[in-house]
DNA sequence: CATATTGCGTTTTCTTGGATAGCATTTTTT
DNA sequence: AAAAAATGCTATCCAAGAAAACGCAATATG
């Protein structure tokens, strides 16, 4: 399962995605729209700006935007960022690998199923962006 | 990720199937080759036997052993007996259904995404078995 | 300067994963 | 019947992490 914050993560970002104009948008009003603590908010949002997925402005007329077209943020970016792994073990992970004390990894059969499904699963989560999850 | 609790399960179960005959195993033989803390594989195996996937016979030259064939174990039974969900979403579970607060369910991107990812992992997970993981 | 807004370190609370301890129960052997 | 060999089961603990809240600092606007 996601996390919340992760959860939070894709609520905050369709709902930006999802205004037309680039306008800041009050963390606030994040918070209220989408039913989420305002504080923890806070961390997401800073989080993803300093991964240069949003961007702020602070002081009146501020808020969060995008930093780049929403279109050109991939689901899996997001989870690994706030997540990390996607793989369901660290032995077939991509970007937070680590080896296996048992298996040799070649040859053994759980890794290679979880290998299969890690490729599942980014197949669809690195094809699929914010954008897809705004045009509803 | 997979819990601890979950990886030692899949490293016994590969370990039981991998013997030929079906006489009992000791806990202990399991935790010591499968470097499994000892106590914490009593409860791991335990949960499997109330669950009807392993059994046990007490005394000397007792042990356990399976108490189906393994290729009628599915991973996915194993994963959401000792992990809950595989979905990544309680919005789109199909064994731990959890209504969304935010969206509708219906014309929701995310919904809609996740549940193709749900889907992708059960194709494989309800179809590959504890047999095909040790026939390494 | 006053006001609006994010930045950010700290702390708190809560949950869960992981692991340990100890005694109870069952079965086999002698 | 007693001893030995296993699992059964419950209770508990610890650490880490997730979730959330607090307070003030920094920055931008007008």
């Amino acid at each position: 399962m996601l996390s919340k914050k992760t959860q939070y993560a894709f609520q905050a970002l369709m709902y930006l995605a999802e205004k037309d104009n680039d306008e800041p948008v009050l963390i606030a009003e994040i918070a209220k729209k989408k039913k989420i603590p305002l504080k923890f908010l806070e961390n997401i949002l800073l989080e993803l700006k300093n991964a240069n997925i949003l961007e702020s402005k602070k002081g009146k007329g501020g808020g969060y935007f995008f930093a780049k077209n929403p279109k050109d943020v991939p689901l899996a970016t997001v989870m690994r960022l706030l997540d990390g792994p996607i793989s369901l073990l660290p032995c077939v992970s991509l970007y937070f690998y680590e080896r296996c004390k048992n298996c040799d990894e070649k040859g053994c059969g759980l890794h290679m199923v979880m290998s299969q499904v890690r490729d599942a699963n980014l197949k669809i989560l690195e094809k699929k962006t914010i954008a897809d999850l705004a045009k509803g």
